[in-house]
RNA sequence: CGGAGUGUAGCGCAGUCUGGUAGCGCACCUGCUUCGGGAGCAGGGGGUCGGAGGUUCGAAUCCUCUCACUCCGACCA
């Protein structure tokens, strides 16, 4: 981003010309551009709401609804408001390069499906009442996608034709849509929602391996990477079918079902998994390393081998699934005719697995995994803005004047901050800020510009300390 | 889909039983005083009561139908 002017620069609305003749935005400027990493609250469209709302019934769902970030148009389905907004393409982007960097390829596939492939497969009338049907006006069968396991086997056939073209791993982050019976919980389970499918396809059942251990390995970074311990856990397959499949779960007091699981994944390193995916037996390595030990969901436990546990290491809790990975092999490519051809010249049916997370869903998740009784804690990883700027006299030229500044180096280094330059009162900036839940709040009012000093705290820890205003930048630009 | 419940101002609610033309708190606007953890006073703006039909001189209120949303269950990423 191209930010031109001072980086101390005074407050003021005017728009500056780049050399390009294109207005940019600074931080002196009111309204900065969308994509900006920083933001004024008396510019911002953020709606709190001081009640809770009464159609929420948990946690995540009344702070999503109270901190603005997203409003109800339908049973299970949701606007996102600037706020949740950049927390869901937070998230959306871990997920992204994450998936790139074990070697998945992204691409985009409509919402809106013909109902042909879904009959190839068998699964159009399989797929019952959750599908959501649409005709068109020339009175075709179409859909709004509840997954694509159908369509990117298509997609892929129709490109791969050699067993050079394999071992591919394909994804794509889409709005999908299932008609749920009792859609609850917020963006939690949403009849709508941004899904995160990768599906891979090989040659064999060795390379499956390969390309499944990839994908969970990958999980766990994405997990990690979002400040999520998510334990993976024997899973059942569901309707999409297949034999090897993992979920993740991640802890909390909320999660739709109740987990078993081995005190040992407190002990193991969940932040370092630098590894090469190229390495197959390093990767199978990392993978048994995490499914050696027990855990599983209520549907999936077996109480005589948790009972081999020693007491102390058999912990149980709630969970809430964010990621489910399964291998399938030729489930899809046999009724689709993904065939490629061999080596030998021989026609092969290609194996593959899918690969989900849930992105809209971890939104609630995260929060559900991280809030107090004042609001959202974001791990700084996801949060909409690293920090909020709270000035506590606006209109106090004293106060504005060191707050501008900071609030323009800070810009200028590309430091995302929210700043409260609004006159509402210091108790209820303390309040939004908290409900909000911006991992550090840089508090300046007349009391400490006195001594030059800001306030900082921690929105987790509540640990305040007082930093010398020109150390300010320095301390978050790091 | 079975059971229960709720729709009245942006949010939370009262009023409905016992019909008489809509009220409270928060939020919002103006002014004054305040100003380091959701300020006080004063003055304001905003809803036609989910929708349709009916009963009645008169309906938020009674009747019929309908739509939406929520909760419990079954189901589910």
């Amino acid at each position: 981003m191209t930010v031109l002017g001072h980086s101390n620069a005074a407050p003021q609305n005017r728009h500056h010309l780049s050399y390009t003749g294109f207005r940019v935005n600074r931080p002196g400027s009111r309204f900065p551009r969308q994509d900006s990493p920083f933001m004024r609250l008396s510019a911002y469209f953020l709606p709190i709401l001081r009640d809770d709302p009464k159609e929420a019934e948990i946690i995540s769902h009344k702070l999503m609804l109270r901190a603005g970030m997203i409003r109800q148009e339908a049973a299970g389905s949701y606007s996102w408001l600037p706020l949740g907004f950049r927390v869901l393409k937070k998230i959306e982007q871990i997920v992204r390069e994450e998936q790139n960097r074990a070697g998945a390829i992204e691409v985009l596939m409509p919402t809106i499906q013909s109902a042909d492939l879904w009959r190839k497969s068998g699964r159009y009338d399989a797929y019952g009442k959750e599908m959501l049907r649409i005709k068109d006006r020339h009175d075709r069968d179409m859909l709004f996608g509840p997954t694509n396991e159908e369509m990117i086997t298509d997609i892929f056939r129709h490109g791969a034709q050699s067993y050079r073209d394999l071992p591919r791993n394909l994804y794509h982050i889409q709005w999908k849509f299932r008609d749920e019976v009792r859609p609850r919980f917020g963006v939690m389970r949403g009849r709508e929602f941004l899904m995160k499918d990768a599906y891979s396809f090989d040659l064999d059942a060795e390379g499956g391996r390969h390309s499944y251990n990839k994908m969970f390995v990958s999980y766990l970074r994405t997990f990690a990477r979002m400040g999520l311990k998510a334990i993976p856990m024997r899973a059942e397959t569901g309707p999409i079918g297949g034999k090897d499949s993992h979920e993740f779960l991640i802890l909390a007091d909320t999660g739709e079902s109740q987990v078993f699981f081995d005190r040992d994944f407190y002990d193991m390193d969940w932040t370092e998994f630098s590894i090469d995916y190229d390495d197959a037996a390093a990767v199978g390595k990392l993978v048994e390393d995490f499914t050696s030990k027990y855990a599983a969901t209520d549907d999936k436990h077996e109480a005589a081998e948790f009972e081999k546990l020693p007491a102390d290491r058999r912990l149980s809790g709630r969970g809430i699934e964010v990621g489910h990975i399964f291998f399938f092999g030729s489930k899809y490519s046999e009724p689709l005719g993904a065939v490629v051809q061999g080596k030998d010249g021989q026609p092969v049916t290609v194996l593959s697995g899918s690969y989900g997370i849930g992105v809209s869903r971890l939104v609630g998740a995260i929060i559900e995994a991280s809030h107090d009784e004042a609001g959202i804690i974001w791990p700084e990883p996801v949060a909409p803005f690293k920090l909020a700027l709270i000035n506590l006299k606006a209109g106090d030229s004293g106060t504005d004047a060191a707050c501008e500044k900071i609030y323009g180096a800070l810009g200028a280094k590309g430091v995302e901050v929210l700043y409260d330059d609004t006159d509402a009162r210091p108790g209820a900036k303390f309040a939004t800020m908290d409900l909000i839940g911006l991992p550090w709040q840089v508090i300046i009012g007349p009391r400490g510009l006195k001594d030059g000093i800001a306030e900082v705290k921690n929105r987790r820890t509540g640990e305040r300390s007082n930093v010398p205003l020109t150390e300010i930048v320095d301390r978050f630009s790091a």
